[in-house]
DNA sequence: AACACCCCCTGTCGGC
DNA sequence: TGCCGACAGGGGGTGT
C-alpha cells in the first residue's frame, strides 16, 4: 500500500543498489502495465547510469546520465525487489511466483531489480530533460507534506472556504500530494478532527490558520515521519525491497479497526467505518470532532 | 469548481 | 470444498 512513506521506504531501499550503477539490460515481460511503456523504453534505459533516485509525492524518479528520468508509480500493489544475479541469493517468498514480475533491470553491479505488480495499476514513463514538471502526472501535484514550508499557514491557504469533507480534501493530490487513505485516517485521528468536517475549518475568514490547522499539519508530519522511520506499513502483501515487512501497520490507531475500541487514552469510543467518495473512512466519533 | 460514481486488474476473505 | 460478492493501498475520466 504505497502511500508516501512506503514509496520513500522503497526509494531508500533502492538507492544503495541503484545509484551509480549502469543498466545493462532491461527485460520487459509485457507491453503495458496500467499504460503502455513509452517508445523505445528498453533502448533508452540500457547503457545508462542512474545518477540519482528521487521522489515526488508517490512517484519514484530515477534520474539517468542521459538527462532523461524514469518515472515509476506503484499503484496499489506494485513493489520492487533487489536480488543478487547469483541464482538463489536473496530469493525470497515473492519471487517464487514470477507471474507478476513485469520489468527486470539487470545492473552492472551484479544486481537485478524487479518490478512486480499484480493489479497493474502502477506505471512507468520516461521523460526528457526539463520535462519533469510538465509531465501530465506530475504537473498538477500539490504540496509535499514533508517539505520545510508545509505548515498550518499553508493548509489554511489551501482549504480556505472549502466545503469538501476533511477526508476528501486531504486525499486530493492537487492540494497535498502523497497522503493516501490510511495516513489521512491516521492523521485526522491524531489531530482529533472528524473526517466529516468541512476542510474550511482549517482557516478563519481572513485565511489565517486555526488551531485545527496546526493540529492537522503536525499530525500529518508526525505520522509520515514515524511511518518512514518504521520502514513503511504493510497491508496484505506490501514489502520493502529486501522482502521484509514494514512495521508501521502495527501502530495503526483507526485504519481497518472498525468495531474495535478507540485507542486514545481514557476514550470509551469504538472505531466507526463510513464511506466517503467511495473509500472507507475509519474514525472515532467520540474523540474526533 | 467540486462532487459522486465508475473503471482499470488481481487477489483475498467471509458467508453460504 | 467451492462459488460469489465485497473489498483493497491509487488515480483517471465522465457526468452532474
Amino acid at each position: 500500500m504505497p502511500e508516501l512513506p512506503e514509496v520513500e521506504t522503497v526509494r531508500l531501499g533502492l538507492e544503495p543498489a541503484m545509484v551509480g550503477a549502469r543498466i545493462d539490460k532491461v527485460e520487459l515481460r509485457r507491453p503495458d502495465i496500467r499504460f503502455p511503456f513509452p517508445p523505445r523504453f528498453r533502448q533508452r534505459l540500457e547503457g545508462r547510469r542512474i545518477v540519482k533516485l528521487g521522489r515526488r509525492a508517490k512517484y519514484l524518479l530515477f534520474h539517468l546520465d542521459s538527462g532523461e528520468t524514469l518515472i515509476a508509480h506503484l499503484g496499489m500493489s506494485g513493489s520492487f525487489r533487489i536480488e543478487d544475479a547469483t541464482p538463489g541469493a536473496f530469493y525470497h517468498e515473492r519471487s517464487k511466483d514470477p507471474k507478476h514480475d513485469h520489468v527486470l533491470f539487470h545492473l552492472d553491479n551484479g544486481r537485478v531489480v524487479t518490478f512486480n505488480d499484480p493489479r497493474r495499476f502502477g506505471f512507468m514513463d520516461l521523460v526528457g530533460k526539463g520535462g519533469l514538471d510538465a509531465h501530465p502526472r506530475l504537473k498538477d501535484l500539490g504540496a509535499e507534506p514533508l517539505a520545510a514550508d508545509f505548515d498550518a499557514h499553508l493548509l489554511a491557504k489551501l482549504f480556505q472556504g472549502s466545503r469538501a469533507p476533511l477526508k476528501s480534501a486531504l486525499l486530493d493530490q492537487r492540494k497535498i500530494a502523497g497522503l493516501g487513505n490510511i495516513y489521512v485516517c491516521e492523521a485526522l485521528f491524531r489531530a482529533g478532527l472528524s473526517p466529516l468536517k468541512q476542510a474550511g475549518v482549517l482557516s478563519d475568514a481572513r485565511g489565517r490558520p486555526t488551531r485545527a490547522a496546526t493540529a492537522v499539519a503536525e499530525a500529518i508530519r508526525n505520522v509520515l515521519e514515524e511511518a518512514i522511520e518504521a520502514g513503511g506499513s504493510t497491508l496484505r502483501d506490501h514489502r520493502q525491497t529486501n522482502g521484509e515487512l514494514g512495521y508501521f501497520q502495527h501502530v495503526f490507531k483507526v485504519y481497518d479497526r472498525e468495531g474495535q475500541p478507540c485507542l486514545r487514552e481514557r476514550c470509551r469510543g469504538v472505531v466507526a467505518r463510513t464511506v466517503q467518495s467511495g473509500r472507507s473512512t475509519f474514525y472515532c466519533a467520540i474523540c474526533q470532532h
